[in-house]
DNA sequence: ATTCACATGTAATGCGTTACATGATTCC
DNA sequence: GGAATCATGTAACGCATTACATGTGAAT
């Protein structure tokens, strides 16, 4: 049985991150934000309890590397952790996918439909994803980030694609309602 | 301030199906399964408590609407319900937009870099936004629903654009990926 | 001197999911 | 009679979010 069963949306993340250098807590937070948020977000409230746990569970190593007088960890993963990490990494099964698009909701809550009020909430919905781009592309900045790797270049491009993808679909569509309403 | 601040995830989709004329928990499941669920899911074991707060809080009127031994509740709007979903409609800041992307936190974090593993990955993601695809086609045709407004057809038809771009951007970088490194 | 980035945590609360359990009705 | 659909719930469980609290180190 995969371990990666036992892992849940915050462990996947942070153990992944651990492979991926990050040394302590802050450093994961501020990756997580900067990285995955888009498509795998993780508050920070919730990394240390979870370091601890994937420690008690045997994935994390754990050693102490005060910074002068302040306490601070350094984790690196264990033998378990790489392997339970491998287990999620192959394993070929689609994998969950789940999206909250709350005006999208509205989109398809509203009950006045007259093209123009949906044209208006469209334009709106473009504006969030033309927003995010922005947000991406600062953080796809080769300046930003130390990983240059492939994947994670990738990723971030994906991410770009897809909110281009919806902002011109929504654009398109109210200027669409627009010009058959007039 | 506005009611809809005490809506959670489901009670914000629960109302709103019962606005779209929904008139019990089941319905509204089934409703809620066919078209909203991939961009505002919500599973059925919370709907029935839901409905329950719903109407404590006085936005929902309930009747009792049994068929023959089995008991049914029939549910409609108060005037405050009304309000709190109006409130919530016609809110023009940005709603939020979450992901989770089982697969993309895979492409980020794998380890093997090398082109062809990842031009693998990402034929797998695009194999899972086609067959979403095909979901949300079954949903869209006409027959499987009465309801054909059009913002209702506007929200499903999104749903399609966006999985869309999403495979074939997957499909397109992976076979740029197996052309540079051969 | 003070502000900002670094760094680690806790506690409350409210979900959301899952699995289960039950029974009626309708259709074949 | 049996199966699928209609219909309503409960209970456990593990989170995930949020807000808060605290302190150090570095830079200006």
């Amino acid at each position: 049985m995969p371990e990666a069963r036992r892992l849940n949306n915050t462990g996947l993340v942070v153990l992944g991150m651990v492979a991926a250098g990050r040394r302590n807590g802050y450093e994961i937070a501020r990756s997580i934000d900067q990285s995955t948020s888009f498509f795998w977000p993780a508050s920070a409230g919730g990394i240390y309890p979870e370091l601890r746990r994937l420690h008690e569970a045997g994935l994390l190593e754990r050693r102490e590397d005060p910074r002068g007088d302040a306490a601070r960890q350094n984790y690196e993963l264990s033998p378990q952790g790489r392997a339970a990490l491998q287990d999620w990494l192959l394993d070929e099964t689609p994998g969950r996918m789940d999206m909250r698009h709350e005006d999208l909701l509205r989109l398809f809550l509203t009950d006045d439909v007259s093209p123009d009020k949906l044209a208006d909430l469209l334009d709106r919905i473009a504006a969030g994803h033309e927003e995010r781009i922005r947000a991406l592309e600062t953080d796809a900045t080769p300046t930003a980030d130390a990983d240059r790797a492939l994947n994670r270049t990738l990723a971030l491009d994906f991410g770009i694609e897809l909110n281009r993808a919806s902002a011109a679909w929504c654009r398109d569509t109210a200027t669409r309602l627009r010009t058959q309403a007039s």
